[in-house]
DNA sequence: ATGGCAAGTGATACTTGA
């Protein structure tokens, strides 16, 4: 059993009781965080809880992190083809006996912090889409690289993949998260051979994972679907579960975004 | 059409988010 979460907590130094509870609750294997807007990590604190840290930290924006049960290792921070100041991703490799995988002992996990892209206008949408770019070539090394080791990539992707993960489809029409640019960057991801689990289970509709903090957004359940977990097609197989945990979304000072919940056989 | 809310920085108003 492989239980692992994503996690935008929109500031871990403002979330950080609410992730140490939703840690002692769920007990994932890996916890990816996204948004920790800190160089620094508060690794003491999850050691106690028995969870090792691995974090590639930035003041003010962005910042990625991994906690797990287990020690990692194979821990990169940037795609080898782009130069990046901006701290958005963290690969790592877990120990993971699988009965279905018996010739591999682990598993590849790639945490992404997608750029937001701001406005279709904007140079951060070229910037957005540029990443993504350099985003799909690393993860085509790693299928060459490893073809027979399992692979989740998960995170904030800033990409609502389809209309029915959008609340209002006209309000989002020519927009960011929403544009066929982006969505098709998404899809030339997935057609490496990565699948989308939560779209692997029958679900509610109007399941979404981001609420705007304005306007009672969560309260009239107008939000996005933006934080994926993706594994590679083989492994999909093992999924059992994937969930999104929209509790943490009703607490006192929440993150916008709530966390999602793959468990693999 | 607009702004609404939150967080960080740093000490005020600005930037960014989605």
């Amino acid at each position: 059993m492989f239980k692992i979460a994503t996690w935008n907590v929109n500031s871990l130094k403002v979330r950080l009781a609410q992730v140490v509870d939703w840690l002692k609750t769920h007990q994932p294997d890996v916890l990816a965080l996204q948004e920790i807007k800190s160089k620094d990590f508060p690794s003491a604190i999850f050691q106690e809880l028995g969870y090792h840290s691995v974090f590639a930290g930035q003041a003010t924006y962005n910042g990625v992190a991994v906690l797990s049960r287990q020690v990692s290792d194979g821990i990169i921070t940037d795609f080898p083809t782009f130069e990046d100041l901006q701290r958005r991703i963290l690969a790592a490799r877990f120990p993971f006996n699988s009965a279905t995988f018996p010739t591999t002992q682990t598993v590849r996990v790639l945490n992404l912090y997608v750029p937001n892209g701001e406005a279709l206008d904007s140079e951060k949408y070229v910037y957005k889409l540029t990443w993504l770019q350099h985003c799909q070539q690393f993860i085509a090394q790693h299928f060459q690289q490893f073809p027979d080791e399992p692979l989740i990539v998960l995170g904030d992707f800033n990409i609502a993949p389809q209309d029915e993960d959008v609340h209002d489809v006209n309000a989002w029409k020519n927009s960011v998260l929403t544009s066929p640019a982006e969505r098709q960057a998404l899809q030339t991801i997935l057609d490496l051979g990565l699948q989308d689990c939560f779209r692997n289970f029958s679900q509610a509709e109007k399941s979404f994972s981001w609420w705007d903090y304005r306007a009672a957004a969560f309260k009239r359940n107008r939000g996005l679907r933006i934080d994926l977990i993706l594994a590679s097609t083989a492994f999909a197989k093992n999924c059992e579960s994937c969930v999104i945990d929209k509790e943490p979304r009703a607490l006192e000072r929440p993150s916008d975004h709530t966390p999602v919940v793959a468990v693999f056989k």
